[in-house]
RNA sequence: GGGCGAUUAGCUCAGUUGGUUCAGAGCACCUGCCUUACAAGCAGGGGGUCGCAGGUUCGAAUCCUGCAUCGCCCA
């Protein structure tokens, strides 16, 4: 029988996928062995594979692997998110390309549309995954805006609002004037732009000719100036103390106010003061009770308050405000100037700070448990230095707005029974509301109807802080504990240092508050996957692979190796293909092992000395690699346990054992040397199986289906000779 | 502006407590080989003042200080 030289990888790999499902090697249920735990982060419902989920999930698969054969009772839950704003736009968009405008259809409608987006779409990535290889339980499938899960994003609204950690109130946030919503602070991208500094001068009021020249990188905001504001001890200005200024154009009086916030050395000395539109101006419109003129539209358009600029947009009037200034005198000069602007993640719209009604949920005390035991390493973050960064945000942490005014997500489950902004009672459902509206208002004639509730839905990232115990029914109320108590805490969570702020710390606190215990012993991050010159890969660059091209060329096996070979944990991954050549080569180096072996005729004589030796020595050497591999596993080096595997298998099994074991050409071998050097391949094989799990299955005339489940299961990679 | 991290071979990275075993690995490269498992391979080979400048020490890639460059996070 010819076996083909090359190993062909399309060939087998599809078809071991599904005989692993038909055995449900993956599946998972409790019982009385050691739980090994992994929840995916659950890609966007609409997204397709990129190479960062390749990198990420090719860690996952490989660490859920080696635990399922070091005889864990291995679970890998898949899932999927979804992505409230990022699949909101999607929709809108798609809709409008058919000529829908979302804000022709009810909110239902809308729904719909997004449903039905979600089932055509929501699979894909899932699919994706399986060609890679990934081992999960496929039964455990969740989504986040699955019924049960829903049920729990609302539970958990409502108890944090009966503990008081969850409020309405007006707050400065971050307004997206494309999406038309709000973001929390972690949705904002800061960059360094070019622009310019404006220095404007405002009249003193009741002198001669006396002026102030601030400086403002916006002067289109001068139209909600409360105050131009001194530092106290900069003696340049004392003699204003007191008076007041004439904003031009506007041709308002506004006060001149103390505050050690301004900077003597940035610009002139002299801030405006615009409360409704700058975070830091609005604190100090707090401090010194100024007003707050909100002179914006949602849309990022001039309201009223603009005057002559009412309905033009904030960039055309910031132009033609400084056009105006100039032309009436009122400009000193322009300088160029480099400042960081925040800009929307999601629509890359330049984000307005705006004064807004929202939800938000207190951080302060969610934060506690969680920094302690990251600091003190009951999570353990690989690398450590992330602890660095993890403490500064938590220190810091402000309260997160939790509400967005989208439609796809999950509702907030406050109903309002009056104009009042505060004529709501927070329900997980509206019959348990309308009692507590008619206990609130004393009016038993109330009925749901009289009930309205609010529009808005919850940031996509207040459902997936949960996800961990959600996944095993953590607030099921009707459930048992049962899967909750045996897979929870999960082992270790794969993700990118990116959405750290965003989900881990938040799935800390989450796991906290509910469980009183972590949510995963250990975290870690993936770095960055990059092209050649070290950009990061992106759609609009257009410079990323496509991961199914890849495995169809490399395999599988190929690409995982290819991704591994050279991605320390926290480092960023500059990928190139030939990394992924070296790992078929590889799958193809064991595969020509293996037609040696099958090449080999066995007989019954005496085993030689030198094949005695032979064994002896790769035993030992075996050992040694075992030993080398199973410290990197631990400590989460997982690219120099490849490289360890890797040289066992090209060094130690191919270049040195077989060599010395192999008989003359066409020369028979000792029973004894052969029998042997099947078991020692066997292990060989279960030892890659972690990282090229398709190869390792062989040849399909190779082993029987009882070993191919001991690849799977219990292959005891702690004692290389186990059987 | 504040913080964190990095800088070791052409590339990607190891290098734990300062000391024979400390200057390493893989890839790439160079020179031979289509030899009977594998040219996606084999046999050999070259290549680094460990970012720079000081300091501590009997001894520094490793500890300290400063500087430079790059990256990330936060405001």
């Amino acid at each position: 029988m010819e076996i083909p030289k090359i190993y062909e990888s399309t060939k087998t790999e599809s078809k071991w996928y599904d005989y692993w499902m038909k055995e449900g090697f993956f599946n998972s249920t409790p019982d009385d062995r050691e739980a090994y735990t992994i929840v995916i982060p659950p890609p966007n419902v609409t997204g397709v594979l990129h190479m960062g989920h390749m990198l990420n999930n090719t860690i996952q698969d490989v660490l859920v692997r080696r635990a399922r054969m070091m005889g864990k009772n291995a679970c890998w839950v898949p899932g999927t998110d979804h992505a409230s704003i990022a699949t909101e736009a999607k929709v809108v968009t798609k809709l409008k390309n058919e000529g829908i405008d979302k804000a022709d259809l009810s909110r239902e409608e809308f729904l719909e549309h997004c449903w039905e987006w979600t089932h055509k779409h929501g699979g894909i990535i899932l699919e994706q995954l399986k060609k890679l290889g990934a081992s999960c339980d496929w039964n455990r499938t969740h989504f986040t805006m699955d019924e049960g899960y829903y049920k729990a994003v609302i539970q958990v609204f409502c108890d944090l609002h009966k503990k008081g950690n969850i409020y309405r109130g007006v707050r400065m946030v971050n307004w997206d004037p494309q999406a038309l919503t709000a973001l929390s602070d972690e949705e904002v991208n800061h960059k360094e732009v070019n622009s310019k500094l404006y220095y404007v001068r405002y009249k003193v009021q009741d002198a001669d000719d006396e002026w102030v020249t601030i400086a403002t990188t916006r002067p289109e905001t001068i139209m909600g100036d409360s105050a131009v504001c001194i530092n106290p001890n900069d003696t340049r200005y004392k003699h204003l103390i007191g008076k007041s200024v004439i904003v031009p154009i506007a041709n308002r009086s506004i006060p001149i106010i103390l505050d050690e916030y301004v900077d003597p050395e940035f610009g002139t000395g002299c801030l405006k003061i615009t409360p409704a539109h700058d975070p830091n101006d609005y604190e100090i419109g707090i401090k010194h009770n100024l007003d707050s003129i909100d002179i914006f539209n949602d849309n990022g358009t001039l309201n009223a308050h603009g005057g002559p600029y009412e309905g033009k947009d904030r960039f055309e009037v910031r132009k033609a405000i400084a056009k105006d200034l100039d032309e009436q005198g009122y400009m000193v000069k322009t300088e160029d100037h480099i400042n960081k602007i925040g800009f929307s993640e999601r629509t890359d719209a330049v984000i307005e700070p705006k004064l807004s009604l929202q939800w938000f949920c207190k951080m302060e005390e969610l934060a506690k448990p969680a920094l302690e035991h990251v600091m003190n390493d009951d999570i353990a973050f690989h690398p450590p230095k992330f602890k660095n960064s993890y403490k500064h945000w938590m220190e810091n942490v402000k309260d997160w707005c939790v509400s967005r005014q989208l439609w796809w997500g999950h509702q907030i489950p406050a109903y309002f029974y009056g104009k009042g902004i505060n004529d709501y009672v927070v329900a997980e459902t509206i019959v348990e509301a309308l009692e507590m509206a008619k206990a609130a208002t004393g009016n038993d004639k109330l009925t749901v109807h009289d009930l309205r509730q609010d529009a808005d839905v919850m940031d996509t990232w207040f459902s997936s802080w949960l996800w961990p115990m959600a996944v095993f029914g953590g607030f099921d109320k009707d459930n048992d504990s049962k899967e909750l108590d045996y897979y929870y805490p999960t082992n270790d969570l794969v993700t990118a240092p990116e959405i750290m702020f965003f989900w881990v710390a938040r799935m800390i606190m989450a796991g906290y508050e509910y469980k009183n215990e972590l949510p995963f012993k250990n975290v870690y991050y993936t770095g960055i996957v990059r092209d050649k010159l070290g950009r990061k890969m992106s759609k609009s660059l257009g410079n990323s692979p496509d991961p199914i091209g890849l495995i169809e060329k490399y395999g599988a096996d190929g690409v995982r190796v290819g991704m591994l070979l050279s991605s320390p944990a926290g480092n960023d991954l500059p990928f190139d293909s030939s990394q992924c050549e070296q790992g078929r080569n590889f799958t193809n180096k064991i595969w020509n092992a293996f037609r040696l072996v099958k090449s080999w005729e066995a007989k019954d004589f005496d085993q030689p000395e030198y094949a005695k030796k032979g064994i002896e020595w790769f035993e030992n050497k075996l050992n040694e690699r075992l030993a080398e591999i199973n410290t990197s596993y631990d400590q989460f080096r997982i690219s120099e346990a490849l490289m360890s595997t890797y040289k066992l298998v090209w060094d130690d099994f191919c270049s040195w054992y077989l060599e010395i074991v192999k008989p003359a050409y066409l020369q028979p071998i000792d029973a004894t040397t052969y029998a042997k050097t099947l078991e020692i391949f066997e292990t060989v094989l279960r030892i890659i199986h972690p990282f090229t799990p398709f190869i390792a299955e062989g040849d399909k005339g190779r082993s029987t289906g009882t070993v191919r489940k001991r690849l799977h299961h219990c292959g005891n990679l702690a004692r290389g000779s186990e059987s």
